[in-house]
DNA sequence: TGTACATCAGTGAACGCGCGTTCACTGATGTAC
DNA sequence: TGTACATCAGTGAACGCGCGTTCACTGATGTAC
């Protein structure tokens, strides 16, 4: 049983772009290479997409692709990290919108339009739920879908923290990124599986999101 | 610009496993091949996985591999379905075994330890965290995780449908389906992310659980 | 306004490698008599 | 208890293909004068 060249340990990838693109051209090359990609992943799968599938969908020779990635984890990188972003940034205005209105029970009162603006973000986006997928899936892609998280239940805690007073425990931590992680699984089962009604599953999706915080926050 | 041969659509894979193996040695040889996946799975990862990997970690040739299994989807198929079964079994058991004891309170009295239940059952599984993650990721997979949620949402919706006195509505089958995959999603939310602290994480999100039901269930 | 030149962008061709898959085969196991 | 035989299990070798990656290159774009 010979096992010595068996051995493939995970290692790490490079994940960083290289060139930027300056020209006009170039930068629409570089944004067909993200759509290509975007499409692939729907159409092949995580597991079989290639830069040279990806160059041949973009319209592009290989080389040209690796003049701004260094593989096709790069690619799903960008691609991911786009998404991340839009995903935030939906959080944020919806959060910051809520939040100079007034305290917390207007947050959450309206739980749900953050849940179908996550769902509208994540659906309008080609392959979004895939990328999605790919991110959790692909372990030198995790970090990029962690970090958007953590970013985002922090901000949460803070607000909480403030509101009570208190510092950022654990306790507070945790809850909050329970509440930003529920909420993009259930995102998530609303697009992975057709046969669900949608707006009943957010709608009590952000029910239980209320009743979870109801009784923290401090009476009126 | 040449798209002519760019075409790649998914196509349906077959899944199912070919010879079963009858004799002792077939099944060490069976048993090896998932074994081996399930720790390529954590070392390559589902984008790299390959037969002849996987052949070569359990020590036989790659044509010995083809005769249990007709190509790679079929093999993490198997692992899947392997998980997705101790999942549901656990599940059933914790079930019926708070149900014979008394009421619905019950059950929800002790959501933590289902929680806790699921998350060691998946944590033991040689990568079970990966095999899930390939479940969501890969589409010709995507069936095995989302049949086992249903089934283990529907007896749960049938169990509520029952102690209200109602038929099984659209609404009951959607809160028992999203409680279901929230459970499944905070398991996987804290084997996914190491700087969580487990325990805390399940008893927020139990509670979360039992929050949501609280209101529902008949006063006794 | 024209053109020479620097820099940016993309190409064609090539490479070695691991992939999935199949074949005819040898070897191991179990059983009938 | 021994052995012939059927069936089950696993092998060695081979195939064509797409993979990632690199090279020296041609072509496009922008700008200095």
């Amino acid at each position: 049983m010979d096992r010595s060249s068996g051995i493939a340990v995970r290692q790490s990838v490079e994940l960083l772009e290289k060139n930027k693109p300056q020209q006009e051209r170039a930068k629409r090359t570089y944004e067909g290479i993200l759509a290509a990609a975007a499409e692939l992943l729907i159409e092949v799968g995580v597991e079989r997409i290639s830069t040279n599938l990806v160059a041949e969908r973009a319209g592009i020779t290989v080389p040209a692709l690796y003049r701004y990635f260094p593989n096709k984890y790069a690619v799903l990188n960008a691609l991911g990290a786009a998404l991340m972003d839009k995903q935030n940034t939906a959080f944020e205005k919806w959060f910051e919108h809520y939040l100079s209105l007034g305290d917390l029970q207007l947050l959450l009162d309206n739980v749900y339009e953050l849940l179908k603006l996550t769902f509208d973000v994540t659906k309008e986006q080609v392959g979004g739920l895939e990328i999605v997928q790919a991110l959790r899936a692909v372990a030198p892609l995790q970090e990029v879908r962690l970090a958007s998280h953590r970013l985002v239940a922090g901000q949460l805690a803070a607000i909480v923290a403030d509101v009570l007073g208190q510092p950022i425990d654990e306790r507070i931590s945790v809850q909050a990124r329970l509440t930003i992680d529920t909420s993009y699984a259930i995102v998530e089962m609303a697009l992975e599986d057709d046969s669900l009604p949608t707006e009943l599953l957010l709608r009590e999706g952000s029910r239980m999101m209320q009743l979870y915080w109801q009784g923290f926050l401090p009476a009126e």
